[in-house]
This record gives structure tokens, C-alpha cells and sequence, in this order.
DNA sequence: TATTATTGTCTCAATATGTAACAATAGATC
DNA sequence: GATCTATTGTTACATATTGAGACAATAATA
């Protein structure tokens, strides 16, 4: 196991990827816990030389969910200077017994190109990376302290998720195939942080005829089964 | 005048800009044309070493138009392998009396980072960099052909400010301090490609409450006077 | 068979938008 | 000064769209 080498990839250019998903009426976000210094972040990593960009980020999102063909949207680059704090890199390389000079590259300023992604949650098979202890959900409204600028990177995430979320009509990315209504007005209501009337959303997203209406899920509750959908392809 | 070097930039990183502007009821883009190559190129930069990746965007802007605290969106991040072509800036800087080595930084890869910006048309003093004979507006219609992938980035950029117009209410930083209805209507039928009725866009514009009503604009033709209106702050 | 929880749908009110009309008015024409 | 023209600000009415609640249907339980 060794540190990626300025030879592989762009230098001063990272990415930052905010991973959404959602299980038990609660949406939430991975995050990488770094060995020892207790300290978390969002998964990111950094560009090859000749890679597209788009490409380094599903290949880093392959390398820790297992998934691949992840909804993805680029929705902001961050690029101040106050950004840039060599010694948590330093820390977290420290940490994991790697004492570098301080001119080692992975220590210079950085410029973040951050990404939303929208996953199924029961699809995800976790790996850290080697610089960590664990990757792991977190509910979004329960998020511990994270390293640098990356708790702004997750509010932007979320404020653009929101703004999103009627225009691209995603919130199905992050359910399983088939679902069922109440299902993704849930999903509705943890990205708005706020409860839909039911009539309205059924019948809003029923007039969009995006949704494709399957059998019914019994679940052995006593009462009345409601329909399984899918989204048209 | 030199060229800029790799010492003073962040290497493999640059920012292109879509400036937008409105005249004659036309909405219209700055575009560089580059030395006798008869190319033409958004205006764009690189970001100095120890400088806010929005302070370049700024200062670049300044330089080409002399206007400070320009309203500016960032859009979009280009990384895609495809748009880095050498053979490009080695003409230009050729055309410019530049010979240099196939390793010069300015012939690698870069990513670019797309900002649009939207000015008071009658407010610009345009001002040419080193490699180009010219800085000048071009109808959004009749674009001339563009370098790399700089068309793209600029349908990119319309299409962001067609979704951003109600939602951040930009419509009037194309206009001067104070307009009429009828010029703020014409603003955005030029982003968004089409007619709007009348009573329609006064009536919801009206209704947000934003905008302030001054004395009326008298200019000498025989009909009724239009109001002056300005954004309240 | 009655009960309970939840679903799919409908109704009516409130709000927003499309469409057209009307009255007001600044200057031109006579 | 009276009339005409072009354009403006506003209103009226029809047509969606959305909010809020009610109602019937139904899967399992008692």
C-alpha cells in the first residue's frame, strides 16, 4: 500500500463527493473516518493525468460503494485559499505513518470540484480507503464535525439537491427500482426537510406520467395495499 | 509583455467566463479574437498561486472590462480529456511571435472553470489582452465558431441562466440602475428565447415585490409614459 | 362481521397564470 | 383645442395548479 504520487495524477486538483442515501425515512451522507485522529470527511480523491474528470470521480465511488453508473451532478468548485491547511493532510498522513517533507504535493493548496451522488442504500457495499478507519452513514441532520470547508461542501450539496429535485426529477435515484408512494414522498420530505400533503404529491407526481404502476406490495399489515411503481425508463 | 508563467499560476487550472450583456433588445456575449489565427475564444484566465479562485474571476474581468463586483455565477467545471488540444494555444502563441517547448505549461491539459457574468451593457470599457487584436459583443444568435470546447461551455451557460432567472431574479443586472417594464420584459424574452404576454409579466413581477417605482420616463415619442423602476436593494 | 390503519381518489377553496379588453396618456396632426 | 396613434397600467374572466380535507376501498385482525 502506498500514497498516490504527484507523477499519476493533476496536481493542486481534487474532488469531493457528497453520497446520499436513504433508509428508514432518513436521508443520509457517507463519510470517511481517518485512522486515529478521530477526524471525518467526505470521500474524495484526485484526477489522473489522463482521466476525464467525471471519470475519477465514478471510479473513486466504485472504489468505495461497489456501485457503478452512479447519478452524479457536479454542482460547485470550491477555490479559496482559506481552504488550504497543510497540517490536517500532515495529521491524517502522520497518522497512518507517513512523515513527508513539506513540500510533498499533497500538501499544497487544492481546488475541490464537489459532486452529489444519489444511490440505493440497500446496493451499497462499503470499503474505506487506506487512510481510513471506516466509511460510514450518517444522518444528515446528525452529522459529527468534519475536516476543512466540507461541511459547506454538504450544505451546498443539499441546498442544490433541493433545488433540483423538481426540475430532474431524481428523488428515485436513491430508491430501490420499485417503490411505493408513500416511499418516495419520504424521500421528498427528508430533502425538503419538511412534511407534503399526500393528495397533492400523489397527485402531482401521478400527473407527471413519469411513473410506471405495478402490482401491489402486501406487506401483512392490516390494510389496504398500496401499488408498487417504477420510473419510465 | 511576457507571457504568464508557471511560477506565478496554479498549473492545469484555468477559468473561462460567458459574459452576458444586453442591447437593443439583443442579448449578447463578449468574445476574444485572437492574432491573425481570425479565432475566437471566451475570455478566460488562470488563478494566481496564492489567489481565491473567485478574486481571479474578478480581476480577469476587470482587466477586460473595467467594471469591479460584477455579478458572477459559477457553473460549471470542465475536465473532460477531449478539450485539451496543444496544437491550439502553440498556434496562438505562435501567431504571436511565442515559440515555445512542447512541455510549456500552457500547452498541457487544463480543466476549466466556467463562470457567467451579467453587466450593464453601457457600463463596458473593453480592453483586448496580449494574444488578442480584439474584445467584442456577439449576438448570442449568431455566434462566430468558437475554439475548443468553449461552444459548449457557452449552451451551458445560457442554459444555467434560463433556470437561474426566477429563481434568483438576475433578470435586471443586464439593465442600468433604472428601467422600464418594457426593457426588463425584453431582457428576459432574450434568455429565454420567447415572447412573454404583457400583462402576464408586469402582473408577477409586480407581485414580488422587488422592484421600486420612480417618475416617469418622458421620451418625447406620442404615446403613454412608462414608469422607471429599480430593484429595491 | 366489525374494526383498524392506510391507500387511492375526489371535492371545494385558494392561488396562480393565460388571454383579452379597457381606460389613461404623451405627443403628433389638424 | 379636438382628434388620432401608440403604448402603458390595470382589470376582468377563463383556465390551470395547489392546498386542505373528506370519502370510499381494502388487507389483515379481532
Amino acid at each position: 500500500m502506498s500514497l498516490p504520487t504527484t507523477s499519476d495524477f493533476l496536481p493542486h486538483i481534487a474532488y469531493d463527493s457528497v453520497i446520499f442515501g436513504f433508509s428508514k425515512g432518513k436521508l443520509k451522507i457517507l463519510l470517511m473516518e481517518y485512522h486515529d485522529t478521530g477526524w471525518f470527511a467526505l470521500p474524495g480523491g484526485f484526477v489522473g493525468k489522463n482521466e476525464d474528470l467525471n471519470h475519477a470521480v465514478q471510479r473513486g465511488l466504485k472504489e468505495r460503494t461497489g456501485l457503478e453508473n452512479i447519478y452524479l451532478d457536479q454542482f460547485y468548485t470550491f477555490g479559496n485559499l482559506d481552504r488550504h491547511d497543510p497540517e490536517v493532510m500532515k495529521t491524517i498522513l502522520a497518522a497512518n505513518g507517513y512523515l513527508v517533507k513539506d513540500d510533498f504535493w499533497l500538501l499544497d493548496r487544492f481546488l475541490s470540484i464537489a459532486y452529489y451522488a444519489l444511490i440505493d442504500y440497500e446496493k451499497v457495499t462499503l470499503l474505506p480507503d487506506s487512510l481510513s478507519d471506516s466509511i460510514d452513514w450518517y444522518d444528515i441532520d446528525a452529522l459529527p464535525d468534519l475536516i476543512l470547508d466540507h461541511r459547506k461542501i454538504v450544505d451546498k450539496a443539499l441546498q442544490t439537491l433541493r433545488e433540483n429535485l423538481d426540475r430532474k426529477l431524481i428523488g428515485g435515484k436513491l430508491l430501490p427500482e420499485r417503490f411505493t408512494m408513500k416511499e418516495l414522498q419520504q424521500v421528498y420530505e427528508a430533502i425538503l426537510g419538511e412534511k407534503i400533503r399526500r393528495s397533492s404529491f400523489q397527485r402531482k407526481i401521478l400527473g407527471l406520467e413519469i411513473l410506471e404502476r405495478h402490482e401491489k406490495l402486501f406487506t401483512g399489515k392490516s390494510h389496504k395495499a398500496p401499488f408498487l411503481y417504477s420510473f419510465k425508463e
